[in-house]
DNA sequence: CTGAAAGCGCTAACAT
DNA sequence: ATGTTAGCGCTTTCAG
């Protein structure tokens, strides 16, 4: 027992390393150093007798050794929303996808749109030295990321722009889909249309309302204050604000849902109610086909994608000036937007 | 230009470390590790000037070589099929949150549902140093974590066993859910039913296949082969399916759809139909209400939850035998499993 | 309350 | 073709 000290690989919870399989197998420690990166420069026979040494003793190489020789982690973090979110796990695997082609793995993190912990989960993850980092911001201010970016950790932000920082930013072009959707509904007669929208820190969600109103003054029409709302894309807070903009003579015709979450929630209200409302979505929802529902589609695998792209283009050593893409999104028509406002508007 | 191995903290890409503090702050290197980690028995105000020394330099612990020392990388690993399926996000995030009340990251990778790539992410996760592993498993041979499971890496299998190995595993209860699912539909009239469902290699896909023909046989009913098929999830494959099982005077008049791809073409090819058919599908899916699709319900979220707070129990040193934890699900009548057979069946 | 020295497991640079 | 040495940045141990 008390001798377990010189038979480390004994240790419950310890493993072997270089050292114990160089020992076992009777060669220096370089030696398997370059039998277990592919190195060249081994004789046959002293590989095979390196491998046997590394089955025998279950070895795995220590990257956490490596790390801190070769300086890079062939990793990246990603912080995003919520993973549980339709949205994002799209976007995630796109981004995993990328890193894999680059031989890298992904290190991610709900900010459950929290700064704090946005800040808390982009140091942890440069604290274990990631190469880079793709961040979909909670906070507004990312000044706290000078110091790591200065320092070389690669990042990208994604689907909403960085606060008080010039860093690259990969966006959906949701002013300019939110426009052509009202626009849409009001081509098809409306003039009372409601926005509904998540908070109104959240640069999509102002983004989005710029585009509702941009569109209502194009069609030179008037928008109602209790036309609008934002705030928390929670059923509840979703469902009262949809039934006090529908609520009497003068209610709106017409929905523009400002996400997938508000859309999910909108289409059960509608579906509640007498009278057809008009709705128009953004994001796209699985299903939403079969329940005829007309979105604004962004593409969250081509968000990640590109993000991911740009990030190890960084990486290469491409250190341009901060690039900022913006993505075009689809208006796809599936009934629920084409709809008529009622006879007597 | 030259000099700057002279000037560690001015060089691109490489990150002060504490020594460049403890110099900076005019102290020992040991006493900026106790600013850095917290521990008692600094001054105030040694300790004012180190944490200034750190924030002029822009110090972030490296936490390779902190592990290097410690051995525990406070960060588990998750290997999933994909992270963009609707069913594995909340899975995924639940982990996240478990992982997160212990102090731990979370790194995950998807195995696309290809054994080889699954233990090339869990080998990877291993070289890292995770300290445990949450698994859904592609393959069916998990003998190569023999060794890492032996050298301490606490391993949990969820929602599929793992094969040839003895471990730690949460599933839901495929074969119950299932055999409820249709006992459902044969309760409402029909008796011939149609499976179809995930490939024949994945556990859950057969388990559900077992249910089938267990409610059936519980009824004393007959199964023509032509009624089930095992396969990929693809959209076409599984209109193939359906049209085939569909057609014809004595085409089934209920379908049990094994997942929630399944699910999600069965409803669009019932959609198109005429004749309407009975449904019941496994693992619930967004907007099943509004589509009224009768559902057997698993939790995903709590299958991730469980999972990862038995991992941590592991961690902590319960080191009993291998556990089989099985969660329930819940048949959710929303009117699709509800609808009789045509009169003239 | 503080610091010097050893060493975690690996790779880079240099022998042999 | 193979081995030796130094050191990555930190924590541990032990000494002041």
């Amino acid at each position: 027992m008390a001798d377990n000290a010189r038979h480390p690989e004994s240790r419950y919870g310890n493993r072997p390393t270089m050292k114990d399989v160089a020992a076992r197998a009777g060669v220096g420690l370089k030696t398997v150093s370059r039998v277990v990166n592919g190195e060249p420069g081994v004789t046959p026979d002293t590989e095979r007798r390196v491998q046997e040494a590394i089955e025998a003793l279950g070895f795995r190489r220590n990257d956490s050794a490596r790390v801190l020789r070769k300086g890079r982690t062939a990793s990246i973090g990603l912080v995003l929303e919520d993973l549980a979110d339709p949205f994002y796990g799209p976007l995630s695997r796109a981004v995993e996808e990328v890193a894999r082609e680059h031989g890298a793995l992904l290190i991610n993190g709900s900010s459950a749109e929290d700064a704090d912990r946005e800040q808390e989960l982009v140091l942890a993850f440069c604290a274990r030295r990631v190469d880079g980092l793709i961040v979909i911001p909670a906070g507004s201010d990312h000044r706290y990321l000078e110091p790591e970016i200065k320092a070389g950790v690669a990042t990208v932000f994604v689907d909403r722009p960085a606060g008080r920082i010039d860093a690259d930013v990969v966006l959906s072009d949701s002013f300019g889909g939110a426009r052509a959707g009202v626009a849409h509904l009001i081509a098809h007669g409306h003039r009372r249309i409601g926005f509904i929208g998540d908070q109104p820190r959240i640069h999509t969600a102002t983004e989005r309302l710029r585009g509702y109103h941009a569109a209502m003054a194009d069609a030179e029409l008037p928008v109602d204050e209790a036309w609008v709302s934002l705030g928390s894309t929670s059923p509840e807070r979703v469902r009262e604000a949809a039934e006090s903009m529908l609520a009497g003579p003068d209610g709106v015709t017409a929905l523009f849902a400002g996400n997938n979450r508000v859309t999910v929630t909108a289409v059960r209200v509608l579906a509640g109610r007498e009278r057809p409302v008009a709705l128009v979505g953004f994001d796209d929802i699985e299903l939403a086909d079969l329940l005829g529902i007309t979105v604004i589609s962004q593409d969250a695998a081509t968000l990640g994608r590109t993000a991911a792209e740009l990030l190890f283009r960084r990486l290469d050593g491409a250190d341009e000036t901060p690039a900022r893409l913006e993505l075009p999104t689809v208006l796809i028509q599936r009934g629920s937007g084409e709809l008529p406002p009622p006879a007597r508007g």
